[in-house]
DNA sequence: GAGCACTGC
C-alpha cells in the first residue's frame, strides 16, 4: 500500500503540536488524517498522560476508522484502540486511542466538563459543521484556556474554512496536508435547465453513449425525483440500439431505502456494464461509492431549516454551496481522473453559490443545545455570548430560552432548574425529556418511555384509515391500532405495544409496513432511556409496567396530561367555526392538523379544542405533525406562564451590554405583547380570557 | 387531504 501523504509530515505535525495548544490540519480526502493523526501522537508519547479522543460526525465512521487503526497497530479492537457510539462502548481501561461520535463526547463532557481523561482531542471532519461539532469547538476554545494540564486540540478542516477556524482560535497554526485525489474536469452548462430531471437524464445518456467505461453518480434532491429518474433512465437505455454501447444498470440511493437495497451500490459492475447511481446528498459524505468516474451535479439539495420567529420547520430545495459542489465533483476522482457535469453555468457557481453551506447551528431549533450548555453550569458563560464559530442569531437563542422556560427547564431569570438538570441527562429533545419527568410524577412512566422512544426514532406509520371507499378493501387487512381517536402519540404507543405482543418479531414490522430499522432503533432508545431514568430515580422506577395490559381511555388520560406538560411550548387551540388551529405561544401561527394524523373529530365533525403537536412543518401549508388531544384545564397553567414570560429576564439581563439600537428595539417590542392569529397585537391576559370565552361558548352550544 | 434531505445523544 502506498505511503499516506500525511506520514511525510509526521515531524512537522509533531513539532507544531508540541509548540501549540491548538492546531488546524487541512487535509483533503485520502490524506489519511483520520487514521494517522492519532497514531502519530501516540508514537510521540501523548498517550502517556491521557487518552487521545477523535470525534467523528457519524457512527459508521467512528467504528470503521477505529477498526482500521486497531488493525494497523496490531491490537484487538476495544483494547488499545476502541470506539464509543450510542448504544455501544467498545473501550476498556487499556484504551488510549478512542474514536467517538461528537455527540458522545458532548455526553462525556456533561459528567466531566474538563475532559481530564484526554491529553489530546481531535475534532475530525470539522468542516462538516455538525451542530455537535460547533458546540465542541466553542467548548474547546474555552477549555484550552482553563485546563491546567497540557491539553492539545487538533481540528481537521477542508481547504476553504481553515483560515476561519484558525482565526477563531486566535490565529493558531494551520498545516496543509495534500490528498490523493485525481484531477476532475468540470464541465458547466451554458444556462440553467428549466427541468432539471430531464436535463440530468439527457446528460446521463450522453455520457453513456459517448464516454469510455466508468460509473456515473447523479446528485438529485429527493426520493421522488430519484424514482422518476431511475424509471426514465432505464426506459431510455432499453430503447438504445442494441450493440451501440455497453450495458447499464441503474440504482437509486437515498436514506429511506432499506439497508439491503442501499448496499447494492457497493458491489462492482458486471463486465461490460456501466452503473448509474442516482443519489441524494447521502453520497456526498456518508456513503462512498467506488468506481465513480463521472458525476452529474444538479446543483440543488433539499435542506431542512428552522425559522425561530415562527417556530416552524420547512424542507426547502436550495442551491448547494461551492464547498458542496467541489465535494460532489471530488467523488469522480477517487480512482482515476474524472469528469463532473455541472448543470449550471460557471457564473452561477462563482457568483450565486454561497462559499459554504449554512452551518446546522444556524438552521436548527436550539432549545436542546442551550439546555445542554446551561446544564454544564459554566458560571463564567452567558449563553447569549457563548463563543460560537458562527453564532446563531439572537432571535434563535431567545426562542430557545422561551421554549425552555415554558417547559420549566429554566426559571424566569434564565437559571437552569432541577427539572432542567434532569432533562439534560436524557438523550431526547427537551419536550420529550420534560414529558418523561412529568409522566414519572403522574405514574405513567412506562408508557411515556415508549412514546418518546417512538418519536425519537421517527417511526413512520402508513395510513390506517381512510374515508375513501376504494381503499376500504385494503383497510380490512389493517391490524394496526389507530390511537383510539386521541391522536398520533397514542397510536405510536399502541403500535409499539402490539410489536411487544408479537415478541418483537421483525416480520411483524414488515407485515405492517413499518421499517424494521426504525422500530429496532426505538427499542434501543427505550432501553437506554429506561437505564438512565433508573439511574436518576435510583433504581426504584417502574419502566416496564402494563406493556401487555388492555388500556382504557383513563389510562391514556395520564399520558396525555404528561404530554401536555412536556409540549407546553407546542400547544394549539382550535378556531371557533372550523377545524383550523392557532398555536398558543409567543407568536401565534395559523396551522392545520397534518392529513396523516389519526386524531379524530367528534360526532359533529369537530376536532378537539386543544392539542399539543410534536412539530410544525411548512410544506404546502403550515401543518402540525403528530398531534395529541389535551384538555383546557391542563393548558391554563401554561398560558399563565406564557403571560409572565419576560425575555429580558430570561436572557439574564445580558441585553444591557448590547448596543443601544437593540435596547431601544427591545423596549418598543415588549415581549409581553403577543401577536394573535389575525396579526393584531393583544395582551396575553386578554388572549387567555378570549380562549376561555370561546371554550365556554362551544360548551354551551353542545 | 399530504408526501420526508441527512446526521446524532
Amino acid at each position: 500500500m502506498a505511503v499516506l501523504p500525511i506520514l511525510q509530515f509526521e515531524d512537522k505535525i509533531a513539532e507544531t503540536v508540541a509548540e501549540n495548544p491548538v492546531v488546524v490540519i487541512i487535509g483533503e480526502t485520502g490524506s489519511g488524517k483520520s487514521t494517522q493523526l492519532s497514531q502519530i501522537l501516540h508514537r510521540r508519547g501523548y498517550t502517556r498522560s491521557g487518552a487521545i479522543a477523535v470525534t467523528q460526525p457519524r457512527r459508521v465512521a467512528a467504528v470503521t476508522v477505529a477498526r482500521r487503526v486497531a488493525f494497523e497497530l496490531g491490537s484487538r479492537l476495544g483494547e488499545e484502540v476502541g470506539y464509543a457510539i450510542r448504544f455501544e462502548d467498545r473501550t476498556s481501561d487499556k484504551t488510549c486511542i478512542k474514536y467517538l461520535t461528537d455527540g458522545c463526547l458532548l455526553r462525556e463532557s456533561l459528567s466531566n466538563p474538563e475532559l481530564n481523561q484526554y491529553s489530546v482531542i481531535i475534532l475530525d471532519e470539522a468542516h462538516e459543521r455538525s451542530l455537535n461539532t460547533d458546540i465542541l469547538l466553542g467548548l474547546m476554545k474555552r477549555l484550552i484556556n482553563r485546563r491546567s494540564s497540557n491539553l492539545k486540540v487538533l481540528i481537521t478542516s477542508a481547504t476553504l474554512d481553515g483560515v476561519k477556524v484558525s482565526r477563531f482560535f486566535s490565529g493558531c497554526s494551520v498545516l496543509n496536508v495534500p490528498g490523493t485525489l485525481f484531477p476532475v474536469e468540470k464541465l458547466y452548462s451554458t444556462e440553467r435547465p428549466t427541468n432539471y430531471v430531464e436535463c440530468c437524464l439527457k446528460t446521463a445518456l450522453d455520457v453513456h453513449v459517448r464516454e469510455p467505461p466508468g460509473d456515473v453518480l447523479i446528485f438529485m434532491t429527493g426520493q421522488d425525483d430519484i424514482d422518476k429518474m431511475v424509471f426514465k433512465l432505464e426506459e431510455r437505455i432499453q430503447n438504445l440500439e442494441e450493440g451501440s454501447c455497453m450495458d447499464a444498470i441503474v440504482f437509486p440511493l437515498h436514506g429511506s431505502l432499506p439497508p439491503e437495497l442501499q448496499i447494492r451500490v457497493f458491489s462492482p459492475a458486471p463486465p461490460n456494464c456501466r452503473r448509474f447511481i442516482v443519489a441524494t446528498n447521502i453520497a456526498e459524505t456518508s456513503l462512498t461509492v467506488d468506481g465513480i468516474v463521472y458525476v452529474i451535479d444538479s446543483g440543488f439539495v433539499k435542506q431542512r431549516q428552522y425559522n425561530p420567529s415562527t417556530g416552524m420547520y420547512s424542507l426547502d430545495i436550495v442551491q448547494i454551496s461551492r464547498v458542496q459542489a467541489d465535494q460532489r465533483a471530488g467523488r469522480a476522482g477517487r480512482t482515476c481522473p474524472g469528469k463532473c457535469y455541472r448543470l449550471y453555468p460557471r457564473t452561477v457557481y462563482d457568483e450565486e453559490f454561497l462559499d459554504a453551506t449554512i452551518p446546522e447551528i444556524q438552521r436548527s431549533s436550539l432549545a436542546g443545545s442551550v439546555l445542554y450548555l446551561k446544564s454544564l453550569s459554566l458560571s463564567d458563560i452567558d449563553i447569549l455570548k457563548f463563543d460560537f464559530l458562527d453564532p446563531p442569531s439572537r432571535e434563535s437563542l431567545e426562542d430557545a430560552l422561551r421554549q425552555l422556560y415554558l417547559i420549566d427547564a429554566i426559571d424566569e431569570n434564565g437559571q437552569i432548574t432541577e427539572i432542567g438538570k434532569a432533562m439534560a441527562e436524557l438523550p431526547l429533545e427537551p419536550s420529550l425529556a420534560r414529558t418523561l419527568i412529568e409522566a414519572n410524577e403522574l405514574g405513567c412512566l412506562s408508557q411515556a418511555l415508549t412514546v418518546t422512544s417512538m418519536l425519537s426514532a421517527e417511526v413512520a406509520i402508513r395510513p390506517t384509515h381512510s374515508k375513501n371507499k376504494e381503499k376500504k378493501r385494503k383497510q380490512s387487512f389493517s391490524k394496526l391500532p389507530d390511537g383510539s381517536g386521541w391522536g398520533d402519540h397514542i397510536q405510536l404507543l399502541q403500535v409499539y405495544e402490539s410489536w411487544d405482543r408479537a415478541d418483537y418479531d421483525p416480520n411483524w414490522c414488515t407485515d405492517n409496513e413499518l421499517q424494521v430499522r426504525s422500530m429496532t432503533f426505538s427499542k434501543d432508545v427505550r432501553k437506554q432511556l429506561s437505564q438512565i431514568v433508573q439511574k436518576i430515580g435510583k433504581g426504584s422506577l417502574d419502566v416496564e409496567s402494563g406493556m401487555r395490559q388492555k388500556k382504557s381511555d383513563k389510562d391514556y388520560k395520564k399520558l396525555r396530561r404528561a404530554l401536555c406538560r412536556g409540549y407546553g411550548n407546542q400547544l394549539a387551540e382550535r378556531m371557533l367555526h372550523h377545524n383550523g388551529y392557532h398555536t398558543l405561544g409567543y407568536r401565534s401561527q395559523l396551522v392545520q392538523v397534518h392529513p396523516s394524523s389519526v386524531l379524530e373529530a367528534d360526532e359533529d365533525g369537530q376536532l378537539p379544542d386543544y392539542v399539543v403537536y410534536h412539530e410544525l412543518i411548512n410544506t404546502s401549508r403550515p401543518f402540525m405533525r403528530n398531534v395529541c388531544a389535551v384538555e383546557i384545564s391542563w393548558v391554563q397553567p401554561i398560558l399563565k406562564k406564557l403571560e409572565k414570560m419576560n425575555i429580558d429576564k430570561l436572557s439574564g439581563g445580558s441585553g444591557a451590554s448590547e448596543n443601544t439600537e437593540t435596547i431601544e428595539n427591545k423596549t418598543i417590542n415588549s415581549p409581553m405583547q403577543a401577536v394573535d392569529a389575525s396579526g393584531t397585537p393583544g395582551s396575553l391576559d386578554s388572549k387567555i380570557q378570549a380562549a376561555r370565552e370561546r371554550y365556554l361558548a362551544r360548551k354551551a352550544k353542545r
